[in-house]
DNA sequence: CAGTGGTCTAGACCACTGC
DNA sequence: CAGTGGTCTAGACCACTGT
């Protein structure tokens, strides 16, 4: 095992107050921020930096957590701790279920990702679709004017082989069952293009946005490393008439994403 | 010291490969959702919980530290470990900058607070404002259009008493320099009304949205507890010219804040 | 004061990785 | 195989809270 780069971590103060392992883990910090540790690379192993500070193993792990619940590092069992690096990012615009871009066969999630992160090398891919009749959530049920069953249609978003979303559409089943809607490929322009085909003219979206740490069920889901939030959207799409006919809960890994919204200042 | 009220936990499987720690953490969880504690409920202590389960006080812990984690408990030095209460919540709608707001003499922050959260009792603040000339960030200037000096007005926001939001506003200097927007009490409807008056037609917004771990500095300023992330955003004002007339930096505490927008679907 | 969580030690055995 | 992180023990002393 090699010698500690010498210089890159210093030595604790004993006369301080401030706790050990804290004082250990603002030293990795301060070498991470001034770039001594780049992204992706290797901190020291736990073994090191105990024989360093002369600290016992669990003072050292304690530090490292710190990292671990800021999402900073990633350890991998066997390997080590490293600098996590920063992933890919979704741009998603608000203009991104405007009418042009359903008229010109986009989905929501793979015709934008195309459009904007395919540049960067994405590889944008549906998974584990579910479609299935059911009874609403009290929530759901609310949102979209009572109805006594809803078409869910659920799938998970991978970009370049992550899982970075996970969504759940609802309909009311009357305008929904027996319509493209309730198939796996709703056909060009996703289920929006569908609905307006079936005549109910969209008017507009509303989004409700919320982040979180993830549930267990989440970090399953989508693979979540630690110390990653989730942003959690709610959309609900309204006709002409102000008629909920789709809500869409969303649950996106916050590091894969950038939402960006336009607002009217009139 | 009371024994621990049966029922509530289970005993451990130790045919299981569930780690110990992940197994304890199970069952507070399963107790926490099925409402055998509720919100703002003690825990068992950690001397409670490793007589229950027979383990160590450190295995206690690092299941505790689970629930940290996800933002789901608090410990209180001294008092105990709590479920965490849900707190106030700000809805911040997408009409929230329409001139109808401005010209009632509505500000961003409180004139809206008041209108949609003081009905659940909270109590708006505006704290420690700091309003400075300076040389603008790299990304800063970009997003302004390269100007050499800005404005920078940064300040606190409050609810309850509680930090929920920091934001530091950034105008090119020609443009704030010796006018209300450079006083620490703009007037009436904000520095968007002054910048109305001094000619620059708002035109519209851009929030540009991302949610993450807070950094130490941000969990010493919002004084954020431990598993609760933040959202951060970008708005940029522009006039009918295109021109960026402002740059807004906030970052806030993800548990004080659901945002909502309205996306048109032409 | 007793009870609580916060920090720390000095070990141990295990599972995973890469050579 | 040696090196890594993951889990766990059985103690210790401390600081903070309430009575």
């Amino acid at each position: 095992m090699p010698p500690l780069r010498s210089g890159v971590l210093g030595a604790l103060d004993p006369t301080s107050d401030r706790a050990v392992f804290r004082q250990i883990a603002d030293q990795v910090r301060e070498a991470i921020d001034k770039g001594r540790f780049k992204e992706g690379d290797k901190l020291p192993s736990e073994t090191e930096l105990v024989e360093h500070y002369g600290v016992s193993r669990m003072t050292v792990r304690n530090s490292l957590s710190v990292f671990q619940g800021e999402g900073l590092v990633v350890s991998e069992h066997g390997k080590g701790v490293f600098v996590r690096p920063r992933p890919l990012v979704r741009r998603l615009a608000s203009d991104r279920f405007a009418r042009r871009h359903r008229e010109q066969g986009k989905a929501a999630f793979t015709g934008e990702t195309e459009a904007e992160a395919e540049a960067a090398g994405s590889r944008p891919e549906v998974d584990s679709l579910e479609i299935k009749e059911e009874r609403p959530t009290r929530d759901m049920a609310t949102r979209l004017g009572g109805p006594r069953r809803v078409l869910a249609r659920r799938r998970r978003y991978l970009l370049d082989g992550r899982p970075v979303e996970f969504a759940a559409s609802y309909l009311p089943l009357d305008l929904a069952r027996n319509t493209p809607i309730a198939q796996p490929n709703p056909g060009p322009g996703g289920i929006y293009a569908r609905l307006e085909e079936l005549g109910h003219q969209l008017d507009h979206f509303n989004e409700e946005l919320r982040a979180r740490m993830p549930t267990p069920d989440e970090t399953k889901t989508l693979r979540m490393a630690s110390g990653i939030p989730v942003i959690h959207l709610i959309r609900t799409a309204y006709d002409t008439q102000g008629r909920a006919l789709e809500v869409c809960d969303i649950v996106m890994a916050a590091d894969a994403y950038v939402l960006s919204y336009q607002l009217p200042a009139t």
